[in-house]
DNA sequence: ATTTAATGACTGACCGGTCAGTATTCAAGG
DNA sequence: CCTTGAATACTGACCGGTCAGTCATTAAAT
């Protein structure tokens, strides 16, 4: 006698999101292509057609992971260091609490899709350079020319020092969904971090 | 009348590079699974049956991309470093130097790839983690230690402080081709080595 | 009874891999 | 030099498995 099938049940509100979380966690661990659409809906606990009656392509699927990902999180930043008041110092500690939180989160796999992807998905680059990376870099270029105009920070160009504040915490985010499946070598967030804006504040070099 | 077809040329020892190419330019634009060995095959000038002769899988095709790609530079910096007797400062633009030359070589594809696959291919990802990564980071880190013993450096946790140094190069690599290649927003890599150098050495904050 | 969420067997295009056949090279024999 | 033919680099039509996408059917919900 065939194991009695689990009960059919009818939760048209739950299923886009749940579709939403099983495909962001394996296109984050195979990519877009070597991803079946059998396996997202399996890992969803539901059946191929279904998948389709809630996105009309694995493309659709794929841009509706991708563009629901990151911009709440940056809009919060964004009201919140419009509004923060202290030192650029703290600022910048804010930032790298706020980011260190992201990374317990599977947010953190969107990073690198995008990356693996942007050749096949123009349109999708183009949206998040513009959406995400734009924004981010002009907020964090407030940041700094505020500082500057403070007094606070030496003079640089905002543009070409973004990423060597930002940079860090892409690379620990890649880290954690590639090398970092696969090796002993461990990075610890909460110490690079800390390590990172000392760096930041102070530079590498012992004051003369 | 059909157009005459190109000779046919026997050039046995030329096509295995040429191959390779081939293929790390495709592998690196769409990834392992969407880069067709047709593609690959009409970009080296040859035709599908004559990969196989070299390589005996696609897989293969892919190990070899990846294998004989970063280590003889990285060798190549680690005989210069050691060698070197200058001041930390100045083994540091030394390395900004040798990664900016390298910025214009598509040799800049592989950390991309090497992440968009680590997945799929654990093994690969094994040997980068150890014979690339690991290797660097020992380097670095000595770097690092010699600066502090030398009364160079503040004292910092080598470890930790790596992806700050690192992270802003692995970042412009990944930039130049993925979101790079579909937006205006440019990157410009010396001036971000010029203002990197400057934060890492003295950091944002101005003296008091 | 009617509506519709959900299923999963099915189809067909696509692509990795094969191999019988073709073209080039080169050396030995005339 | 000019054949001849053995060795082999190279080709591309073909095969078979895989997987995105479809749709007739089932069953939950109201």
């Amino acid at each position: 006698m065939l194991p009695t099938p689990p009960p059919r049940r009818r939760r048209k509100d739950a299923r886009p999101g749940e579709i939403l979380a099983a495909a962001l966690a394996l296109f984050g661990e195979r990519g877009f292509s070597a991803t079946r659409l059998d396996d997202v809906a399996a890992r969803a606990g539901v059946s191929k057609g279904t998948v389709y009656l809630y996105y009309p392509t694995k493309e659709d699927l794929f841009r509706a992971v991708l563009r629901q990902g990151l911009i709440p999180n940056l809009e919060a930043m964004e009201v919140e260091l419009a509004t923060h008041q202290g030192s650029t110092a703290e600022l910048l500690g804010l930032i790298g609490r706020r980011l260190l939180a992201l990374m317990d989160t599977n947010l953190t796999v969107i990073p690198k899709l995008v990356l693996a992807e942007a050749g096949n998905f123009p349109a999708l680059a183009q949206f998040y350079a513009d959406e995400v990376v734009k924004r981010a870099m002009a907020l964090l270029a407030g940041i700094l020319r505020r500082g500057m105009d403070r007094g606070e920070l030496r003079t640089i160009d905002p543009q070409d020092a973004i990423p060597s504040i930002m940079a860090p915490f892409l690379m620990m985010a890649l880290w954690k969904h590639s090398l970092g499946q696969h090796t002993n070598l461990a990075l610890d967030p909460e110490a690079v971090v800390a390590a990172h804006l000392q760096v930041l504040l102070h530079g590498l070099e012992k004051r003369p």
